[in-house]
RNA sequence: UGGACCAUAGCUCAGUCGGUAGAGCACGACACUUUUAAUGUUGGGGUCGUGGGUUCGAUUCCCACUGGUCCAACCA
């Protein structure tokens, strides 16, 4: 091929080919062997003048100057600053170098030093052909900012955005922290079935597949739930999963199809055993992944402090704080009066109950900034907790809410597998085969008083590292597939 | 699923009250042995998301589609 007809089809990428062809008729290999070098992080960290060092990156910048050049490299853990010099190589070495270009791997051996300006810099003695890049990394100075191709080529904004390899850092070492303090306490890590015969623990629309051998439909899970629970059943008495769920709903900025989520289980445990997880589980993340209890959320860079212990309120006096100590003594008009004033849209069939309900949802929320347990939830709106000990009509739940948004609910486990089954009953209605046997079955056979949790680990993420968008905390987060190109 | 907005060079962005487009980075050439968004000179690079309509003429106006962003409804 010519290299017109190269440059007509791609001239950048034909460059490069021309590039990679100059240095394998220097005698390098064009993808390059194992090299073994230390972390710039640790070259960076350990910095000595003077110290012999092999190190190996992604070229990110090349700044030539005639017979010197000044080149950075990145691998991912920190960039550093690279001097080529022609006195210093050999004649191949010299001139291989001119053939690179930016995106390339290379590996370097040489001596650290402190340029004037005062930059630590390995001098390069020697360096190795690590590999090619035959396409153009984005633009140095700005990094990948086109929203839609960050998602979709998420290479490109770990290679450019270190905001965006930082957040990742620390999605990782969250779901670390937590593992280690969990076991630390006596917790065992388990999984169970994310393909299941039926959806249960929780009410959304679930994914439906097909296992051929078996000639079965199955559902994606929406919830561990009751298998965790049927573990509690069989003697695990501390036990927690990590892992995914599935929905089939919307997607927007706080909710992604797949999401992680958090399950803890104790036996012989309750709410406030829950409770005492969360009060725990918080500052360690805060202290191992932040160095410090408070965070910086969203572009408000409202703060957020996580010292315990947390606030705790009864849901029915947050909504009284909202909307009047008479709150609950007013009649079903007068209420639906308030809540119109407030600006809520209130179907007229609603009681006083679903009118509080909207209340909560629409009004206190959001107002419940910092770290704030709401306990005493009514039945109705959690159907598979126990009963508060001291009112039938209230479950002994909390719902923890950070920034306005529920974190994470912690229960006090139903056990009792008539009530159980009558709950099943009320939310799958005419449905009757949707009911778990299986799982009342287990309850059947005695399970202990347990408390148990559920947290959005990619909610915590995005609260633990100030971020408002769920999809900057998930790697690939679900997007619509491209029919045509939008770009070429 | 409804409403508003967005899509221009590999990347980051200007712009055209309708006459087919510019900058910076990146890329090619030349110069330069301590630069760091290196610098100086110079050159190349675009069917302006896709398809249709109006028009002498559309990247620009209109319609549809694709993808995205935000808002509203469902879920965590």
């Amino acid at each position: 091929m010519s290299e017109e007809q190269q440059q007509s089809v791609n001239e950048y990428r034909a460059q490069r080919i021309v590039n990679l062809r100059k240095l394998e008729e220097l005698g390098f290999e064009p993808y390059g062997r194992a090299f073994e070098r230390t972390r710039l992080s640790e070259v960076r960290a350990g910095f000595e003048e003077d110290k012999k060092v092999r190190a190996a990156g992604r070229l990110m910048t090349i700044r030539r100057m005639g017979k010197a050049s000044f080149a950075t490299i990145s691998d991912g853990t920190a960039n550093f600053q690279i001097f080529i010099k022609k006195d210093l190589l050999s004649e191949t070495l010299f001139e291989g170098f001119k053939h690179l270009d930016l995106g390339d791997f290379i590996g370097v051996e040489g001596r650290l030093f402190t340029t004037r300006a005062g930059e630590p810099t390995i001098e390069v003695h020697s360096w190795s052909f690590l590999g090619k890049a035959i396409l153009q990394p984005p633009e140095k100075f700005h990094g990948l900012q086109d929203v839609e191709e960050r998602y979709r080529k998420r290479y490109l904004d770990l290679m450019m955005n270190p905001e965006s390899r930082d957040r990742f850092n620390k999605r990782s070492a969250i779901l670390a922290e937590i593992r280690n303090f969990l076991h630390a306490r006596g917790f065992i890590e388990v999984e169970t079935p994310m393909m299941q015969a039926q959806a249960g623990g929780a009410a959304a629309k679930p994914f439906y597949t097909h296992h051929n051998a078996l000639d079965t439909e199955m559902v994606m899970r929406i919830a561990p739930e009751l298998y965790l629970k049927r573990l509690i059943v069989g003697g695990f008495d501390k036990i927690f999963e990590l892992g995914k769920n599935f929905r089939n709903e919307g997607i927007d900025r706080t909710h992604n199809p797949e999401f992680t989520v958090l399950e803890v289980y104790e036996a012989y445990g309750d709410r406030t055993s829950m409770k005492a997880i969360i009060e725990g589980l918080l500052p360690h993340l805060c202290e191992k992944v932040l160095g410090r209890l408070t965070v910086e959320y969203g572009e408000a860079k409202e703060i957020l402090d996580f010292t315990p212990p947390y606030r705790e309120i009864a849901y029915k006096d947050a909504v009284k704080e909202m909307m009047g100590q008479d709150w609950f003594d007013l009649t079903v008009q007068q209420a639906r009066a308030k809540a119109e004033a407030q600006g809520l849209e209130i179907d007229p069939a609603w009681d006083h109950l679903l009118i509080t309900h909207e209340v909560y949802d629409k009004l206190v929320e959001k107002t419940l900034r910092q770290p704030t347990f709401v306990t005493r939830v009514p039945r109705q709106f959690v159907p598979l907790a126990k009963a508060c000990a001291d009112d039938p009509e209230l479950v002994d739940v909390f719902e923890f809410v950070v920034a306005g948004k529920e974190l994470c609910p912690g229960y006090t486990e139903q056990n009792d597998p008539e009530a159980q089954r009558k709950a099943f009953a009320d939310q799958v209605g005419e449905d009757t085969e949707k009911i778990d046997e299986d799982f009342i079955t287990a309850l059947e056979h005695g399970m202990p008083p347990t408390g148990g949790l559920g947290m959005g680990i990619d909610r915590l993420v995005m609260m633990l590292t100030g971020t408002e968008v769920i999809r900057d905390v998930i790697l690939f987060p679900q997007l619509k597939k491209l029919q045509t190109p939008s770009r070429q």
